[in-house]
DNA sequence: ACGGTGATGTCACAAGATGACATCGTCCTC
DNA sequence: GAGGACGATGTCATCTTGTGACATCACCGT
């Protein structure tokens, strides 16, 4: 311990790999996803084109670093929760939007913007959501869950979030996503409940 | 209408696309996708690089043609259901079970195990089930059911469907698609069902 | 100082993807 | 049935993505 940096991360420029993702987003904005070069990228961020790509997988894993924290937290909060499986995901879900989004919906606007503008973007954020899944899965099997029941509970939870986050961040909203969380599972509840003769309870 | 062929189509080699296809198949499962070079699937086929472009957007399209089809039946079996948004979906994905998917599980594996084994295809196919699903819901929409519910219904059908399809193609079964598709709606419906018995719905 | 270590830059290159232009069958018209 | 329009295809050039190989350079401990 001479004194001063932990050592083991940037050496020459601090957070190399934070002024790429700010870099990028940046530019994403400026002139589009497919108009950025990954070379524009790293001049803006003062690195090499090399630099990049031996931090990130491609272009476009330069906007999804965040995934993997995420994925950590609905993981653990899955093993902790004691609950239905379906329940379970929900409430997971629930402590990612407490922990990771509460707070930060002007951020997610921006990004969620670049993203819509971009189907390859979208393709990358449909993987991010299917390994996700998978690994929710996974952590309830852990737990004893069915095979299928863990996927089908997952999956439903999955939607949920998803229905909810897209609520969130629409303009003109001001409620928490925790709250949208439980709004929207009780529809999907009532979506999917029993096949009713043909009562027609007017969706509206 | 001077005699013979229908104009507009193929001229040198006939039916250029599906030559390009089945080339592309071949190659992937012998190779594998990341192996294969776009100037070897359009040599297989006998024709040129540039033209594969043409017909393609990018070499994964290759794999990905018939997905038109069926959003076609997707869309024309929902438009003329009459019954709950949720049934109406499943009722529709067994109807492209049936016209579509029956009597084909063999190239259906085989196309299968060529996604399964690369990420680059898999995300393709996400987005195209990402697209399939907004086609759905907004079939839904144009039936009178409210945007929220067309989305979860929506979602929940294609999550049903999503794994009756494995369970099919997965080795060692002789149950028809149709009949998975059932099965697994009711275990869905099981899945989402009321909170249980000892209440513990106090997160807030 | 000195060498090791790891992060970065430089160079080269295969493959993906696309625009511009040349070709060449096929069909239409006279 | 010759000639031109048209559309599909081939050719060429070019940019970008992504990666391997190798040179550098800063920082570390000694």
């Amino acid at each position: 311990m001479t004194s001063d940096t932990i050592v083991g991360m940037a050496r020459w420029q601090p957070d190399a790999r934070g002024r790429l993702e700010a870099a990028a987003l940046e530019l994403f904005r400026e002139r589009g996803f497919e108009q950025t070069t990954v070379t524009d990228i790293a001049a803006r961020a003062g690195l090499d084109k090399r630099t990049f790509y031996r931090l990130f997988g491609d272009k476009r894993e330069a906007l999804f670093s965040g995934g993997k924290l995420l994925e950590e937290v609905v993981i653990k909060a899955v093993a902790e929760t004691e609950a239905t499986p379906f329940e379970t995901v929900i409430a997971a879900f629930r402590r990612v939007a407490d922990e990771i989004f509460a707070g930060r919906l002007d951020m997610v606007r921006v990004r969620q913007s670049v993203i819509e503008a971009n189907p390859e973007l979208q393709e990358r954020e449909l993987r991010k959501m299917g390994s996700l899944a998978a690994a929710v899965a996974a952590a309830l099997r852990d737990k004893g869950v069915g095979e299928t029941t863990a996927t089908l509970a997952t999956e439903s939870g999955i939607t949920v979030f998803r229905v909810a986050f897209a609520r969130w961040v629409a303009a003109g909203n001001d409620a928490s996503l925790t709250d949208l969380i439980i709004e929207v599972a009780a529809e999907l509840r009532a979506v999917t409940s029993a096949p009713e003769p043909h009562s027609d309870l007017g969706q509206s």
